[in-house]
DNA sequence: CCTACCGATCGGTAGG
DNA sequence: CCTACCGATCGGTAGG
């Protein structure tokens, strides 16, 4: 059964980070200001501090859910018992998927982890690094099962995952085409070099 | 013969925006300031008022600087006389080795352009988007020769300069492998997928 | 190229 | 949730 939210500071918060995404993909992080961004909530200023702790706040929170759904995908598609370069295929649509679905908070993970400060900085650093590493030994994986062709292994997951997340542009464009036909037109561009020629 | 620069303001100049680039893209340009930049450079922040107008001229002078080298070998490659697919691979290729030999800038120009103001923000844009349009031109013809796979050319087009605009995760990360290296890897997993198969 | 300094804006707090 | 307000920092100028 669906249940309505009642208990209006969770919900009010929710409302603040999804506000605060859309302002930082806008202006990023440092030009956006709280006094924008309660203005997008229809509050002033200080108000916003009866629901968050700082400006920094909201970018962990957007940074880290971001990095979390990943991480879970990832899990989940490691242990699937399918070929390397399925496995491959399953990563990136859902990559595409968030990025269509999810623009503002993937888009602000993207760009605007920087301003995070320290002790989430590093962590965040962190996740990302095993993530690629451990895309990049599915690749492997396939390499070696003659599957994919023997390509760089690193290089082509930086390259996957920077030519998805430059689906922004297209975003932005009134979404000539729709999400399937991009998410298609991709894989076919991305994954045909990926196989060996007959 | 080589020329040597005896006219400070002009040499002391370069030496500011080329210090703004290294700023601009470790900081974001917000969260860069002036007082970072005179830092770098070695005098008071007042003093660098002399050599520039503002901060956003700075801005302008490295996203134009990379554009207009972009354009000029979009020109360039679009008048010589061979195969679609041969000038794609030269566009990759020039694209590449402009992020590895002036990371500083063209990262910046990628960026934080965003933060033009507005003469220059809607000039940088259109010639953003003319120059796409002109590469998915050159894709275009190349389909039409049967000379490369029927993809969508744009869609191409955004996947190519995204994937190479990340070469940045490797660049900072000590650079395991040679420049020449990371071209050869890069060109093979973009354009074999671009070629018919056999 | 520097000292001195400006008005504006920022993130955030106090107190109700 | 608001009014009032803070200290810090910003881009930039005046004047020498």
């Amino acid at each position: 059964m669906a249940r309505i939210k009642t208990d209006n500071n969770v919900s009010r918060k929710e409302v603040i980070v999804a506000k605060a995404a859309v302002l930082f993909r806008e202006k990023g992080f440092k030009a956006a200001s709280m006094r924008d961004l309660a203005e997008s909530v229809g509050v002033e200023a200080a108000s916003l501090y009866n629901h968050i702790k700082s400006k920094t706040e909201l970018l962990h929170e957007l940074c880290f859910g971001v990095a979390n759904r990943f991480m879970q995908k990832m899990e989940e598609v490691e242990q699937e018992k399918i070929p390397a370069g399925e496995k491959v295929e399953k990563l990136l649509r859902f990559h595409i998927n968030e990025m269509v679905h999810h623009y503002e908070e993937v888009y602000v993970s993207d760009r605007e982890w920087k301003h995070l400060s320290d002790p989430y900085l590093s962590n965040f650093q962190n996740q990302r690094r095993i993530y690629r590493k451990r895309f990049a030994a599915i690749i492997e994986t396939g390499i070696r099962a003659k599957e994919i062709e023997p390509i760089d292994a690193p290089t082509a997951v930086l390259i996957f995952l920077h030519a998805i997340s430059g689906i922004e542009s297209w975003h932005r464009s009134k979404q000539k085409i729709s999400a399937e036909e991009l998410e298609n037109n991709m894989i076919t561009i991305l994954v045909d070099g990926l196989y060996p020629r007959k």
